[in-house]
DNA sequence: TTGTATTTAATGTAATTACATTTAATTTTG
DNA sequence: CAAAATTAAATGTAATTACATTAAATACAA
């Protein structure tokens, strides 16, 4: 009973011919497009045993370069709303890939930083991210930053009232 | 501690200056997107007691115009790589905005229908829901129809390997 | 300084999701 | 027809998420 997410237009994917208007069949499409690729790499993760929020703040972490972050830190930069980053690097301690430790400057904060294991983790993981994600490059730069550029003004109509 | 989406540029949002693609960015804006629309339309549904899979259940059944479906048809018009279709539909019979009844011709299968109740509460829902689209219209139909354009080529380009 | 408010992270919990298994009914095959 | 395979839904469970609360440290204000 394991839904397959089928590539194709966001009518046929859905089976739904008609919607009420082109923002309703937008607002679905963002959706559904957002699933499939979480989706997606969910099925890339799974032989690495990480999810896709701790591969994301494995990322995070890597990008600062060696420097420590706190917790609220990696809130901050997150894809996800997220339930508890707290407990989210407790994963990653439990898998050795990232320290914890008491942060110097401030003992309410916790300082996380990624280990060699971690960042090996990353790199073994890149190679098959980087491989997947090639495949949208045959849209070409023009169409993807067309692409973003969309999105962000469909979030940013929204502060326009 | 409780992360809100802010609404501006995924760089911003991300405080992540650089990315190593314009295709990584596109991924992520994705990603981002979708959990931005998802975000908002749970804050939209908390005062109706309503998660976002139970509504969108709620509407597939609607748009069935009064005829039965079964659990795996559902299943299949959902947004959401389901967990559990069975038992969304559970909390729907919980909340008596559904029926559930044995599929006359199909004895495995289960046929769902949705009550007056669920009509009704729908109704009051697309209210709010509307008034929440309305913002997506300044986009311009035109600029909605690129959007939707590029998202299923975005997907699409998957199946040209 | 001392009490109050705020900030940061952790924890408790209920609900949901992912994933595997089970049960029952139907379909297919020999 | 009978056995095997398949299909549909439900169930068990472990993990995750949502949401609220707590605990500890710091900042702020009187």
């Amino acid at each position: 009973m394991q839904h397959q997410f089928l590539v194709m237009g966001i009518s046929e994917a859905l089976k739904q011919s008609k919607f009420p208007s082109e923002a309703a069949k937008a607002v679905v499409n963002a959706i559904y497009t957002g699933n499939w690729i979480v989706q997606q790499q969910q099925e890339l993760l799974k032989p690495f045993g990480l999810t896709v929020q701790q591969y994301n703040v494995l990322r995070i972490l890597r990008g600062q370069q060696g420097n420590p972050m706190t917790v609220l830190a990696i809130t901050e930069r997150m894809l996800d709303k997220m339930s508890n980053a707290s407990r989210l690097v407790d994963k990653l301690v439990e898998k050795n890939l990232v320290l914890r430790r008491e942060c110097p400057k401030d003992r309410r904060a916790v300082d996380v930083l990624i280990l060699p294991s971690g960042l090996d983790l990353l790199t073994q993981v890149d190679q098959v991210q980087n491989d997947w994600g090639k495949h949208f490059d045959a849209l070409g730069v023009r169409k993807l930053e067309e692409m973003n550029q969309i999105l962000d003004e469909f979030r940013t109509v929204f502060s326009h009232n």
